[in-house]
DNA sequence: GTCTTTGCAAATTGTTTGCAGAAAT
DNA sequence: ATTTCTGCAAACAATTTGCAAAGAC
């Protein structure tokens, strides 16, 4: 069995256990994710979703994509919200960011400096710079007893 | 003189250098941006900028936080683009991000696993995971031919 | 048959732009 | 005086939502 089909097999179970309706169109939205070894945006994976399907609708893909984190079997790549961040810190330096309530703070720390990078070689890829992005839950987040906004989806165990 | 003191002075040196004009609505915003610790989003800065400034428009936040991007004294949090972005890699993993064509890919490197963390009673931060974002330039970018100018333009496209 | 999901289109939210007047050099 | 900015409002882009019809269980 490959793994493709392993991770397929694992999504209908996940589906049946949440109660989730097991539709084509989930299907295929979560096999365009398989295949894809970026990190599509929501056009690009209604791209490769039309493909098969050519009637699915953006507005489906992004549910979809949003049951599927549910679910646990894909992740967004982090930063949630849609707007775009700045940062007055022109250095190189790490950030630790607040799964709850999203904030990021730097920090810096001179063991994690000079780290191994992966081989242009094997990679392809000609590195500059690197940052590390520690997630977590921040001291407020940690404090508050649940979250006030109840739009996450809890951990495990429903 | 202070940190923040020098901070500004540079800034304004670099906007004589740029031929940029000083403006009350570009320092402020600089200031903005100086006072917040964190990664604060347009709508954020322009809360802090309008509480000295209350005509400040968003449209001038926009812009000034781009001039300022260009100016070096600010930076975009990664990854520039508007759109959330997905990944069906639902495992520890790291990132190597094209900051020409904002392709990302995924990597693993046994090396960079069990990394010193910062310490939750320094941060207040209680981390639950991180990776470790590369940034450069990927195969294909390399081998193209430069952009026309300094901005992100549309190279080849995926 | 019942309850969930889809597709459409319209509403939101985030970002960019054209232009006339205001400000900086 | 000249050139660069700002503010407004309207364009554009990304994402979300209400609702009737279609599909899953």
């Amino acid at each position: 069995m490959s793994e493709f089909a392993i991770k397929l097999a694992q999504f209908e179970e996940r589906c049946r256990q949440a109660g989730f309706a097991l539709t084509v169109q989930r299907r295929v939205v979560y096999e365009a994710m398989l295949q894809r070894d970026d990190h599509p945006t929501v056009d690009q994976v209604c791209e490769t979703v039309q493909e098969r399907l050519p009637e699915v609708s953006r507005a489906t893909v992004y549910r979809t994509l949003e049951a599927l984190v549910e679910l646990g079997v894909i992740r967004r790549a982090h930063h949630a919200g849609t707007a775009v961040r700045f940062d007055s810190n022109i250095h190189h330096h790490h950030h630790l960011i607040c799964t709850q309530c999203q904030r990021i703070v730097d920090f810096d720390d001179a063991r994690l400096e000079g780290l191994p990078m992966p081989e242009p070689a094997t990679t392809g890829f000609r590195v500059d710079d690197y940052s590390i992005h520690v997630s977590g839950l921040c001291a407020d987040c940690q404090a508050a007893p649940s979250p006030s906004s109840g739009s996450e989806a809890a951990p495990a165990a429903p």
